[in-house]
DNA sequence: CTGTTAGCGCGTTCAC
DNA sequence: GTGAACGCGCTAACAG
């Protein structure tokens, strides 16, 4: 294997000054003979310049480190697009990790990008821990500035969509339609945004004023099976309506209503929480209140990339969510 | 902000030379009491080692370019969840692009990529140009390696599912269950594996020794809207089965269906290609030939491994399918 | 425009 | 065990 060819190597094939060559590779001033004899050395010779070597000077790799909890999701596959897009617009490039919904690995892909020379960080978190905080805090010093996904908390930057507010959308739009026993299957209340604020954002409007209202929560795992093995215990409950943290949750409900010949939405409605597209094509379509996740992704590239350059950021803690109505969900006339 | 510490800041505050710390760094032979004062000296800093400037010696990075059509996908996020797991068993961590479906897009990722300093690259092509494969020779004398994912080529390393032998498979199956109509919905012949492989799988099979067997072609974009839309031009065939090269195309059908009321699978079978897990939770849940990405994912991280390690690899172009069956297709007496 | 001279931060001989 | 000195490949500052 021959060995790797340097600046320094074509320097001496071109019969010029290493700096010569650098200053070709960076667009300065050099003369067209020589760039030219440079040229066909770089092509004879295939170099190409050594990244780290180049970035040891540069103190910049314009790679920024992103840590999520699963690929295998439509949120996550969002969110990655649009951090993609805004972080290739301005010439960087993702250096990616899977936290694998654990949140302890999540601190050691944070210190492990850090480690491998990420200019800055953007994590969906499942949870802000202090560790995180702390850790967060430590990297800052290390002018690796960091940028939570999904997650809330005053002592960092965050981005994340208004569960709670998403919580009340649906909660109110089941209260109009004149739902009065709703299951709730939600996930784990360490969750805070999809566990406890979509949930009690839900119970808030959904309650409001109407004495008759009850919900009843089961709490299941994340993913289409942890829901439909829960068929059983949710229609024990006897509701007219299932209301699920996720609308991949609504798709195993939805499966689990069909296996038993109940009728979506005539007998149960079902509703949902994410805007997954799947959602469109299901039977009936989910009615579910839907987040912009590749926008949330775009704009939390946006946010680390101002902290990069020092300005200062806002954490937003609201982005919108919408209600897409479709027919999972039916009125229910008062008798 | 205060400028980044550095080994020799380390040395000078634990009163020791830098070769020091930097041999108490990589576990070399060092006095207790010295080992003492720079792990204090480090605690305080909160030190913490220059990626690059430790790179332009080790000659590695430990990163794997990672080239994705895109993300949003089922099956790009099994990929790179199999992936992404081979190479953290290993201590590699994953350098993200997408290129977005665009071959040529896909050129200039792997050249970004490998200017990154990436060891070796797994690309996922949607087509193996002659512009792919003199590229990929050319990072191969750039000692930078490069697994293809997903198509086939004589001239590079790849690893692909046996997209000819699911066409067959479900081509036979299809024909055992009494079809004798069925559309096609595929996509661009430009994609070797899901346009034209599993298309003239399915064909030699099902239409093997029946005369009467006729297979209507419709070609569509990738995506649930993109099928959907088609609906009436596919109806318009009287088909008595629709197959889909994908199952995201299979679900557009679906969808189409029901809202013509039209009844699956007793009026009208349908199939996909892909086993997404969704088509568990559909209704009916879906037939399908079912790849397993996660593994193909791992098994490409392993063989750029090996290549890194100059041990040789063979490609691998029957990574093999199986038939799930569910209830979307029924079988059909002959009268 | 060009070549010479210094480092960037770290690992690695070497002598001591 | 330890430290001084050199070099990884490249960019940037300086004279010329």
């Amino acid at each position: 294997m021959e060995r790797k060819v340097t600046i320094q190597d074509i320097a001496a094939l071109a019969e010029v000054s290493k700096s010569t060559v650098s200053r070709y590779l960076n667009k300065g001033y050099v003369s067209v003979e020589k760039a030219d004899r440079i040229q066909k050395a770089i092509d004879a010779t295939g170099f190409s310049s050594n990244a780290f070597a180049r970035r040891l000077k540069a103190k910049k790799s314009g790679m920024i480190g992103i840590v999520m909890p699963r690929v295998d999701s439509p949120t996550g596959g969002k969110l990655l697009r649009g951090m993609s897009f805004a972080l290739e617009e301005v010439g960087c490039r993702a250096l990616f990790e899977s936290s694998c919904l654990d949140g302890n690995r999540e601190l050691q892909n944070m210190e492990n990008l850090a480690q491998c020379g990420a200019d800055g960080i953007i994590i969906v978190s499942v949870g802000i821990t202090e560790a995180h905080i702390a850790l967060a805090e430590d990297l800052r010093k290390r002018e690796i500035p960091v940028v939570f996904v999904g997650q809330k908390h005053p002592k960092v930057t965050y981005i994340k969509v208004d569960d709670f507010g998403a919580g009340r959308m649906l909660g109110d739009y089941m209260r109009r339609m004149g739902h009065e026993r709703v299951a709730f299957v939600g996930v784990t209340e360490k969750d805070q945004a999809v566990g406890v604020d979509r949930k009690d954002g839900f119970i808030e409007l959904f309650t409001r004023g109407s004495r008759g209202a009850v919900v009843d929560f089961i709490e299941t795992g994340f993913g289409l099976e942890a829901s439909y093995e829960k068929g059983s215990e949710i229609l024990a409950h006897r509701p007219t309506a299932v209301v699920c943290a996720t609308d991949g949750l609504a798709f195993g409900i939805l499966r689990a209503l069909h296996e038993r010949g109940i009728d979506v939405p005539e007998e149960v409605s079902v509703a949902g929480f994410g805007g997954y597209e799947m959602g469109a094509v299901t039977y009936p379509p989910l009615t579910t209140v839907a987040f912009d996740y590749e926008k949330v992704g775009a704009q939390a590239a946006k946010m680390l990339l101002k902290l990069l350059s020092e300005e200062p950021v806002a954490s937003v803690a609201d982005f919108p969510p919408h209600l897409i109505e479709r027919s999972s969900v039916i009125k229910i006339e008062k008798e």
